[in-house]
This record gives C-alpha cells, sequence and structure tokens, in this order.
DNA sequence: TTGAAATTGATTTTGATTCTCAAAATACAG
DNA sequence: CTGTATTTTGAGAATCAAAATCAATTTCAA
C-alpha cells in the first residue's frame, strides 16, 4: 500500500467511511495522469480493468480526492471540469495551448506579490485566485509534434 | 437614438438583421448595469416594463451584444454566466468578494507584462488570460452597508 | 461471523443554455 | 403606403455535465 493509498485510507476512517475497491483503482489510476476529466478517466478504467464502474462513483471519489488535497478541480473551458493531480505539487497557475492541448503549470512569486498587492489596495484579503493564460506554441512545429506523440 | 443604439445597429444591418423592439429594450437595461446574468435582466425587464420577453432572446441579444463588443461573458462562478457591460472599459480583471457579491475591476500593467514574460519564457503567444482575485472585504461592516443598499 | 452503516451503479433529475418551429415583426422594393 | 421575403420571437423541448435517488451490494468493527 503506497503512501497515497494511506492517506486516503486515513481521511476515511477519520470520517468513518470505507476503502473500497472502486476507491482504490480510481486513486491509482489518477495518480498515473496529470489533468484529466471524469469521463475521460471513466473511460481509460473501463477499458483497462475488468471491473465495471459507475460514472457516478467516478465524480464522487475524484471529488473525496479533492477534499483530501491530492486533486484539485480546475475550469479551463466552461463545460467540464478538469482534475488536476496536485500531488508534490504546491500552488501553481496554468498555460493553456489553444491548438494543442498542452497544459504548462507555472508559478510566479512575483505575480502572487502584485495580486496580493493589488487586493490590499481595495481593502480586500485573498482567499485565492484563477490566473489562465491562453495562447498557442510559438513554434507551431512542437505542437504538431506532440500532437503526433499523443496520437491527437 | 443614442451612441450604442447607432452602433447596434450599424452592426444588424451589416449582417442584414433586424432592430427589433426587444433589442432595443434589452440594450437599454443592459447598458444601465455592470455585471448582470441573464436570468436577472430578464427579471428585471420583465417587473419594469409591460413588454413581455422570452429568456432565449435575452440569451439571443446578449450574445449579439457580445459580439458587438459591448458585453463580455465572465465565469466567475463556475455554473452561470455573467455579462460584463464593457462600455467604455478597456481591458481590465476583477477582484471578488465571497461574502458580499461586489465585483472590483482592476488592472495591472505590471502584472499583465509579467504574464507576458512567463508565457514567453515557455515558448507561448498569448491570446486572452483570466485573472479572478477571491476574498472578502477586510472591513466587513462595509459589506455590509453595501449589503443593505442593495438590498440583498 | 454478523449486521449496521456506507457505497455502488443504473437511472432519473437538475439547471443553465441552446435549439426548434409556427406565428409575428421588420425591412425594403415597388 | 403595401405586399412580401426574411428574420425574429417565445414557449417549450433538447442538451449536457454533474448531482441526486434508491435498491442491492460491500465493508468493517465488534
Ligand atoms: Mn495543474
Ligand atoms: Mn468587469
Ligand atoms: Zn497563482
Ligand atoms: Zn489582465
Amino acid at each position: 500500500m503506497n503512501k497515497e493509498v494511506g492517506r486516503l485510507k486515513n481521511y476515511l476512517v477519520k470520517k468513518r467511511l470505507k476503502l473500497t475497491q472502486q476507491r482504490e483503482t480510481i486513486l491509482e489510476a489518477f495518480l498515473k495522469v496529470d489533468h484529466i476529466t471524469a469521463e475521460e478517466l471513466h473511460r481509460q478504467i473501463s477499458q483497462t480493468g475488468p471491473q465495471r464502474m459507475g460514472l457516478a462513483t467516478i465524480y464522487r471519489t475524484l471529488n473525496l480526492l479533492c477534499e483530501i488535497g491530492i486533486g484539485q478541480q480546475r475550469h479551463f473551458d466552461d463545460t467540464r471540469t478538469i482534475y488536476d493531480n496536485v500531488i508534490n505539487k504546491k500552488h501553481h497557475d496554468h498555460l493553456i495551448c489553444n491548438k494543442c492541448d498542452k497544459i504548462i503549470e507555472f508559478e510566479s512569486p512575483a505575480i502572487e506579490r502584485l495580486q496580493e498587492e493589488m487586493a490590499a489596495r481595495h481593502g480586500f484579503t485573498l482567499s485565492n485566485h484563477r490566473l489562465e493564460l491562453y495562447g498557442h506554441c510559438i513554434d507551431w512545429e512542437k505542437c504538431r509534434d506532440w500532437q503526433r506523440a499523443t496520437g491527437r
């Protein structure tokens, strides 16, 4: 049982919840990806294992992982939720390619500082923020390579 | 006929569309607000005038105004679209109070510059971005006053 | 091992937004 | 002005991701 399963189990015990096969399967699959939708994860799990799994369970478990802090919801396009595997990641923002679906994570202490400054200037205390930069790779060739590599 | 109705009419003629009473009513109502949902604008118009108006028409017209550049869609919470009246506004980002529903607009050339820098560092050309700062008024009293004033 | 409590998954529901389509309004040529 | 082609409207249906239902199944502590 690896560290994350331990973390999950610990949380479940504390809340009098149960460690089910589904929850373990979903956690394992989620840990292998970076950013993924519930639908896509469901597809992956359904293909891989012989296990039958309801989409509702995927949603429920993914939300559970967000409560624990293993995942975080993102809303890059305004239609579907993307779950961000944030194990071993600290706070970060995103750079999103409109042509390929590359997502780059970055952090800018300078920007974070300026955000705080701006908030203070308006009498606000910040609790969180959302910063997303949309654009495309300057070297479009790279996009194509990436697309070829991932089979899109 | 004021300037904005002129702008709307101009666009409509160019696209062989028609200037209807509904479109004028919606435009007028929209110009009086700052940030609003389609539902809320529909409520306001329904109460004010004797005019019957379908919600679908509100959505259609608001989207039309966005095409012209009079409005812009925002997605502060991930459930409903807020239409931003951007007449006489240049690009700006938002500071949103989680306690009252105050929305403050700001611009930070310094942040914008750093965003470009960050994008360049990763080989990206930016097309647009989203920066939203969530928090609450330091002086909670102010929130309450504001709530009282606006009747929320 | 046993049974109370939690979970699952098939299905239905929700809620914002868009779509459909017959009836009404608009624009423009004559 | 008037007739007519074209667009728009509004009521309701359709859509879609996500959440809620609920009977059947699984978990786990005693
Ligand atoms: Mn991320
Ligand atoms: Mn604004
Ligand atoms: Zn940040
Ligand atoms: Zn900005």
